[in-house]
DNA sequence: ACGTCTTTGTACCGATCGGTAAATCATGTA
DNA sequence: TACATGATTTACCGATCGGTACAAAGACGT
């Protein structure tokens, strides 16, 4: 009875990690079905809605794991240490950018459309939350938003950047780069 | 015997925008075919290398525009012409994000590795003949290429964030912080 | 008008796509 | 042991995938 639902959450890691790889449309049933270990008969028994649902469910996921991890501790902790913690939380995440973001890759192309509500909510509190830290870090708040903007972007873009010059250390030294203009300025 | 070559280069602007709304995996050749308005017979008389090829022809095209237009001007201009054209030229580029960077898209699924040199040419090129334009302008040496890449990340990012919630005020926002950060500090 | 070379439309190929159906298996309970 | 219920395997569906073959059509110099 709560097996069930261990299982489906036991596959959502290794279905991130394919639609990760491929994308949305690359990312095929036979190779969802590979990777996950699971038959078609089993995933479509756990995930009756198909594709869309397993995609709706890994971002659901993520979102809960960005939730605990980088979120809440920049609402609870204090911003200094919140900030630090959401530094060092993304870069092992993303592993130094050879992971790429979910999100951010399906905010990329057209199956931004078909996922648009949960990769606002995302991106949105993301921002919201980051802005409101540096807000109570002294930030002015005609500076806070855009400052938050600036940093979730610069996130983003070093994982491209990393990832097109196969160079993880650049994605450290924008973070780096990063966490300075939100400490320093 | 020109209008072969012609042909060729007027359909790359139409392919460019199916790679760029569908990917490369959801670019699929019928969708290819209806966008260019050429039969799949024409195609693969233009592109016998099939996709492949054509993902190559349009990135070197992509590559040309900003040879033209953004890399050499911050080469050959005065830094902060160079810089503020480049600013400029990448806002109406990208249209305030609502069109995305087809090389920043294939770098983060597994295209990338299919295209790898093309896409760290682009990459490469754009941040150091970025970080060269800041030294000339008086960045020290030690700053320059990190702040070209800062910049060139945040621009990458800044399309991400603009489609994810769907506000191309935010990408204008971000490059207007960019544009700060190089001609200020 | 002719022959040549480029361009196009169309039919077709095997493979794979996402998804369905039903039979079978495993498991826990009464 | 008998039964119910959840989980899995397997075969199959029509559609579409990327790509090929080839003949008809068009363009063009002579």
């Amino acid at each position: 009875m709560a097996r069930v639902v261990a299982e489906r959450e036991d596959v959502l890691p290794a279905l991130a990690e394919v639609f990760r790889r491929h994308g949305f449309e690359g990312a095929s049933i036979a190779r969802i079905s590979q990777a996950t270990k699971l038959g078609k008969g089993s995933l479509y028994h756990f995930f009756p809605g198909g594709k869309d649902e397993m995609a709706e469910a890994v971002l659901a996921h993520v979102r809960d794991w960005f939730e605990v991890n980088i979120f809440r501790p920049l609402e609870d902790e204090a911003p200094q240490e919140g900030i630090a913690r959401m530094f060092s939380g993304v870069e092992s995440y993303f592993r130094s950018g050879q992971r790429i973001c979910l999100v951010g890759a399906f905010a990329l192309d057209e199956t931004r459309d078909r996922f648009a509500e949960a990769i606002r909510a995302y991106f949105g509190r993301w921002v919201e939350v980051l802005g409101a830290a540096l807000r109570r870090s002294g930030v002015a708040v005609a500076d806070a938003d855009r400052l938050a903007g600036e940093t979730v972007a610069g996130i983003q873009g070093a994982i491209v950047l990393a990832r097109a010059l196969q160079d993880e250390e650049r994605f450290r030294a924008v973070l780096e780069t990063l966490r300075g203009r939100v400490s320093g300025s």
